[in-house]
DNA sequence: GTTGAGCGTT
């Protein structure tokens, strides 16, 4: 019993999960343990975790023994300062299997709440009224892309090898992004510095001929063709890329 | 070393 989900659901018969958000990323099982014990019987609390890094996800579920006592720590523990953050506290809704929370739904206003005759609303909708507002309104920000990013990138990750390799991929950009951003460097950097070195110097050079003079005054091939293009050098080495990507 | 919407493990 030192540490939760470790070893795993030790028995879900008559538990009810609670669902702690909004915790520090350094806010552990154990430290939520005393917190919400002293309100009533925890059987477990479990915090997700990547498996990756191995960091906290920043939500905690809490398991009770008991609804009315789970019910209690909702309302005292919601809201409250812990590691210097406000925790949400709130009844888990989807759960790891659907017929636990079929159950836990039920047995959330029948299991134990039959004896103390207590009609209190499965959803703890009162919160939503000055709570939620204000925390959602308070933070808010590319969090969210990142965790997104990560998990697509860690679950279509598979998908990706089978289908395509292709598409929109960070990485794939930056290790092919470089040979082609070589050639764009190359190419905007002649432009940057000169936009048009043939032509400022093919009119100020031999005015009336400038082909002739443009292919051997600048010494590199430089025919009429390909003038004003400046993008057809930087795709030139590349041509299936162009018809395989788009 | 970081981050802040949401829903879970052997």
């Amino acid at each position: 019993m030192s540490h939760f989900g470790r070893a795993g659901p030790p028995d879900i018969r008559d538990t009810f999960s609670l669902l702690v958000l909004n915790i520090t990323f350094r806010t552990t099982a154990d430290d939520l343990f005393p917190l919400f014990d002293k309100y009533g019987k925890v059987v477990d609390v479990f915090i997700p975790r990547d498996r990756r890094t191995g960091e906290s996800r920043g939500f905690a579920f809490v398991r009770y023994k008991y609804a009315d006592e789970a019910q209690k720590a909702v309302e005292k523990l919601d809201g409250k300062i812990v590691d210097g953050r406000e925790i949400m506290v709130q009844f888990a809704k989807y759960g790891p299997n659907a017929e636990r929370i079929h159950k836990g739904r039920i047995i959330e206003t029948t299991s134990k709440t039959k004896g103390r005759s207590r009609s209190r609303s499965p959803r703890p909708r009162y919160r939503d009224e000055n709570r939620d507002r204000d925390c959602r309104r308070r933070s808010r920000s590319r969090s969210r892309e990142r965790y997104d990013r990560d998990r697509n990138r860690g679950r279509e990750r598979d998908h990706r090898r089978h289908s395509r390799s292709r598409s929109a991929s960070p990485d794939h950009h930056k290790g092919r992004g470089r040979g082609r951003y070589e050639d764009d460097r190359r190419s905007r950097s002649r432009s940057d510095h000169s936009p048009h070195p043939w032509r400022s110097l093919s009119p100020r050079r031999t005015p009336g001929v400038d082909s002739p003079d443009a292919q051997t005054s600048n010494g590199a091939p430089v025919p009429k063709t390909v003038s004003p293009h400046t993008r057809v050098d930087s795709r030139s080495p590349t041509p299936q890329r162009s018809d395989a990507d788009e």
